[in-house]
DNA sequence: AACGAGTCGTGAATCGATTCACGAGCGTTT
DNA sequence: AAACGCTCGTGAATCGATTCACGACTCGTT
């Protein structure tokens, strides 16, 4: 032990200053310390100053856990992602963290990783954070625990999952019209045998269920062939174009729409480098425009949705500044037609 | 008000159980509880079971708020990303996650998004939190603010920062090593007039020092011209490939070597949108292998750090089950060629 | 000049988990 | 059989910020 009046130099001591240190250097309660912070207008403006000076001299920041235990929640908003590889969920949580730095708040990003087991100790994890609400941007169903949360007082609100006929708080792009958009796009070029390729999920299936309804709201017939994956990633991609091609060429489809960019991606990978042009043999539509379906070996075309506005706006909702209702059928999906389906012969000269 | 002996259905009330609740429930004290979560030998087995069982049937999670404040630090490590946009980033992020998660811990993720004035804000958001250590990869320098924080006893690892003149525990790729990696290929290809755009950060600076080396190094004299930029990212990217192609061909660099790989995807896709052919006209090699550089318009040379088990160690290190030292010189960078750097004319055969 | 209304600061109780210090209960040794 | 040592459960104090209830004080009105 070093000399017990060392305070000054001692390496790991002055453990963080408490209300209590900076009511003394201020020469006031711990109490007007506090109103300082949470209630500036019910202590007069001098007082107020020399509270904010004291507690800016001693590097006042305040213990989350002592606030935390007393009023029952936190300033933290908890943001629960499925798939940390995927940028569309950067781009949700970059929203969401600018809206919720705007007042004051802060994100924590929990990565589930396609674990139903993590994804359950993360939800455990926000309750024991009291985190004010929750995010979810889930691939798979809503997990039980989410449901048992609210009941307990902590809301949240689920991202990119359409609100359907569950009764939770949601809001998304239009996917099944984000689907209509691909398919129809595709169609338009003279494409008759689509091929959609994508996971089972509420949402995807909402893509799908647009591109049945292109196809059936088209003039000329075609045809629809489903593959199903377990995950959507570039990998599972690839794996899909090399079960494509190991069939005999009049099985081929001359469309496809792909669940996300990252499926669309692999699959676009897998086919051109096994000499398969694109879009002329097929034509290739991905969906969220993520940042580098520019940048593919042949620019992606896809469906975009704006994320951070979804991010964002999730934030407003838990935070009661927004109301979720109001903002059904504000995130309207986009085509962005690059080079994966361009027309195959029929294109007017440049 | 509903009948008030009906917590059954009631909406909103049952606010979580506490360790009150169970030890009624168990029908010991509260003391014993607590012993049973935190030092299960303490307590009999039999005893331990009947509170297990009880916590179990309540649902209890526990408050870390209370828990915190009592024993002054939680269970959660932050990590502070300057840039969640990079894929990069990502993998460390899976990385510590993954490794968090072995060890019963979680893992709060902060974006800072380049932004200074956030990076301090969740610094201190990180330390109101009483995270038991933080992994920052920043880009930038290290924010006074964590040297502050680690006095008071908050450790922090810095990962993708050499550990240089400074004293701060840090774990990186060996960047000097990663931009000689690149540069020799370039130069062994027989490109003389090379360049390099980056940022001016100190990990950036150690790839271009490595740059130098290779170019020092070679029999052949090579130049070097350097392009600085302010953020590393593909937008970027493009900006320097308008800004290349607007001066005459003679002062044309023959092999570009990027700062990461977002800034090498736009500089690639600016280039050949223009008509330059890559690898022909111009070597490219990019740094950090993201997963999409394998997808590029051509697909990109990159040098590549193992960055998820990166993460994990950082991690590893903050845990205190793993030696800082013991680490350097563990993640050595590999030099992935793809497309974009094949020899101009001379390749053999195919 | 006195009284009521309003402003503003304070003491003390409170949130829930942890942990210290104590002691009851039981087995072992001599 | 007495004394000692262990194991194991418990009461109570504690962490730091918040907030209620109270009261001192100021000021304007009659």
């Amino acid at each position: 032990m070093t000399s017990p009046s060392a305070p000054r130099r001692s390496k790991v001591v002055s453990s963080a200053p408490t209300v209590g240190d900076v009511a003394a250097r201020a020469g006031v309660s711990r109490a007007t310390v506090s109103y300082t912070f949470t209630q500036p207008d019910r202590v007069s403006p001098d007082l107020r100053r020399r509270v904010l000076a004291a507690a800016d001299e001693l590097g006042y920041v305040g213990n989350d856990a002592a606030r935390r235990l007393r009023v029952g929640h936190s300033l933290a908003l908890g943001l629960l992602v499925s798939s940390a590889g995927n940028p569309v969920y950067a781009e949700i949580a970059a929203g969401a963290e600018a809206e919720a730095a705007a007042h004051g708040r802060f994100v924590l990003v929990a990565n589930s990783d396609e674990s139903l087991e993590r994804e359950r100790a993360y939800i455990n994890f926000f309750e024991s954070q009291q985190v004010s609400g929750i995010v979810a941007a889930p691939v798979a169903d809503v997990p039980a625990e989410l449901l048992g949360l609210r009941r307990r007082g902590t809301p949240f609100v689920l991202v990119g999952v359409a609100p359907g006929p569950h009764s939770y708080p949601a809001i998304s792009g239009d996917n099944e019209r984000g689907g209509y958009l691909a398919a129809s796009h595709l169609l338009a070029q003279g494409r008759r045998r689509l091929l959609f390729a994508g996971g089972a999920h509420p949402h995807i299936d909402l893509r799908l269920a647009g591109v049945r309804r292109a196809i059936a709201a088209s003039a000329e017939p075609a045809s629809l062939e489903i593959v199903r994956v377990r995950v959507q990633t570039a990998q599972v991609g690839e794996e899909v174009s090399r079960t494509l091609l190991e069939r005999p060429e009049t099985g081929f489809p001359d469309g496809i729409v792909a669940g996300n960019d990252l499926l669309a991606l692999g699959l676009l990978h897998g086919l051109i480098v096994a000499g398969v042009r694109v879009p002329q043999d097929v034509s290739l539509v991905g969906y969220d425009d993520i940042e580098f379906a520019d940048f593919a070996i042949v620019p992606l075309t896809s469906v975009r949705h704006p994320s951070a506005a979804l991010g964002a706006s999730a934030v407003r909702i838990l935070l009661g500044i927004e109301d979720e209702q109001d903002m059904q059928g504000r995130f309207e999906p986009e085509l962005v037609i690059r080079s994966t389906s361009l027309p195959a012969a029929s294109s007017a000269p440049a």
